[in-house]
DNA sequence: CAATTAAATCGTAATATTGCGATATATAAT
DNA sequence: ATTATATATCGCAATATTACGATTTAATTG
């Protein structure tokens, strides 16, 4: 099949798995952690930084912006992409709270 | 294609990215919550709970156990896993890290 | 307006994921 | 040994993802 079948999952488990899924590339990490340090992007800088083509760079970028993970403004010839405040905020909470659901150590297995 | 190209990234990120994919699933959130709250779980409890087949199952826990995020032991006739707390520490480290390094607000766009 | 530059989109190939029925394996009970 | 039970694995079909060359779209410059 190949299609998940979200209409079993509660909104919170398919909301948190879309953020996820979304940060769960090593590309997309890359351009976040470039996005955070600059507080900006612009497409053309990852092409030349991270080895993958004009494409797929771009492709990788409106994937985060799809997940509301990033946003972006033209900025002349070009567009500057950062961080969507809202949507960190949401997963760092939900996040947060699943990680720290698990009080560790006490394995039984 | 439809092959990451892990040479180009850091460690970091490539480990950073497997173990958030492997998280990235509704059906694996599920069952990770649900080995949290009862600090266990057993394959077919599962398969009863939510709405997927047992070999469905079977083979998300599978995923689960290849990237080290649970463990498991035969227990009679069943298979008990639960979390592995190292892995569950160098997630929850490494994406704190992350999530934290982005200091919210100052938005350019 | 023509030329240039930056980014998005299209089309395509290779590979990965999701899900499940059927079957295999392994342990426990009779 | 046979049977029952629980989980794993196989094989397959449908769909998704990754990557990129080629092309298109949009904005700036001359």
């Amino acid at each position: 099949m190949g299609l998940t079948k979200s209409e079993i999952f509660t909104d919170e488990q398919n909301q948190l798995s879309t953020l996820l899924k979304a940060i769960a590339h090593p590309a997309r990490i890359a351009i976040l952690q470039r996005i955070i340090i600059s507080n900006t992007c612009i497409c053309g800088d990852l092409v030349g930084e991270l080895g993958l083509a004009q494409a797929t760079i771009s492709q990788h970028l409106k994937e985060l912006k799809l997940a509301g993970i990033i946003q972006g403004t033209i900025e002349g010839v070009s567009v500057c992409y950062c961080i969507n405040p809202k949507t960190w905020k949401l997963l760092e909470e939900q996040l947060g709270g699943f990680l720290a659901s698990y009080k560790g150590e006490t394995t039984c297995c």
